[in-house]
DNA sequence: CACAAGATGCAAATGATTTGCAATTAGCAT
DNA sequence: ATGCTAATTGCAAATCATTTGCATCTTGTG
């Protein structure tokens, strides 16, 4: 992020119809461990801070960020890669990057391909959750045209927020 | 990439119009050396390989990929991460990123902003160029329902190409 | 409770990119 | 052409995010 002012930046929210952060029960850490266990994964201590971290996020949230919610000395940072590699893997996480130079990861819900795109200030580095794709008819057209298969896209808006905008 | 596999990845082209790679006069160092002056900025020889390498690319470049193709001992890495800072700066050059690590390159021509996108192979790390953008709407559409400004995007296509559809 | 596969901590290794600094130049003014 | 200064460069060391080796723990099971 151009980032450095963390102003306004913390619990701010717009527009986030399927936020993360549930009451805490539902679609929570049981139901991840769950899956973990049916491909023999093992259900760690560390493994269920990270995903209980993760759960509570409405917004990508990077290595560090989850390294730094968890109790000092709670789980060392290299566990936290080998995990998301893990996660992601399993479906159980998708990756993000914001040109930052850091991945960022959201969890997803059972079944949920999590497919979704963010608009980052480049202000204040606050990000907005989008829902619409709208990519459908240009990704048909790649396919068509070019004779790929399998054909994915990452996609992040930048701009500046309305507190960001002074002048 | 995931890549490793360099076969035909060379100098495959798949519909690539408006190809950097031109005769050699014409939209070539001397303009960009103008602009360079125009802006009390040094025309080293470090600057002019540079971009010459990059007139000649028809697909974005990362930085070792050019210092690849100097002359050995021609210019230190370092050099160039500078001159693509500086360039960058200047919008003389774009950066890409298809997400593996490494930021690629490609030269702009004056006046133009460079904004396109491309799809990449998974498999072989082959390029496209694509010449349609067709955010236009979307990305309006993201202004008017949060409020930002100058608002862009990064969009990049991945997917198996013909050649590595091999199942 | 014993065991083996899987996980984890810690430190060292990678890889891309950045930076400090002293030595070299390009561009402009004698 | 010569001098001068700010811009530039090479080189080595420093950062940063991420990965890995390895010896030591744990989880899931029987
Ligand atoms: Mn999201
Ligand atoms: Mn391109
Ligand atoms: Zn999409
Ligand atoms: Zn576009």
């Amino acid at each position: 992020m151009s980032g450095d002012c963390d102003h306004h930046c913390g619990g701010h929210h717009e527009g986030l119809p399927s936020c993360g952060a549930q009451k805490g029960t539902r679609g929570g850490v049981p139901e991840f461990a769950e899956r973990l266990r049916k491909k023999s994964r093992r259900v760690t201590g560390a493994r269920k801070s990270i995903l209980d971290i993760l759960s509570r996020q409405s917004h990508p949230i990077t290595i560090r960020g989850i390294h730094d919610q968890l109790p000092k000395g709670d789980c060392d940072l290299a566990t936290i890669y080998r995990s998301m590699h893990l996660l992601e893997g399993m479906g159980m996480v998708k990756r993000y990057e914001f040109g930052d130079g850091q991945a960022r990861f959201e969890l997803l819900r059972e079944g949920d391909d999590g497919h979704h795109h963010h608009l980052v200030c480049t202000g204040c580095a606050v990000v907005v959750e989008l829902h619409e794709c709208g990519m459908g008819e240009l990704e048909a057209r790649m396919v068509l045209s070019h004779g790929f298969t399998r054909v994915t896209h990452k996609l992040e808006f930048f701009g500046l927020c309305p507190r960001c905008q002074g002048g």
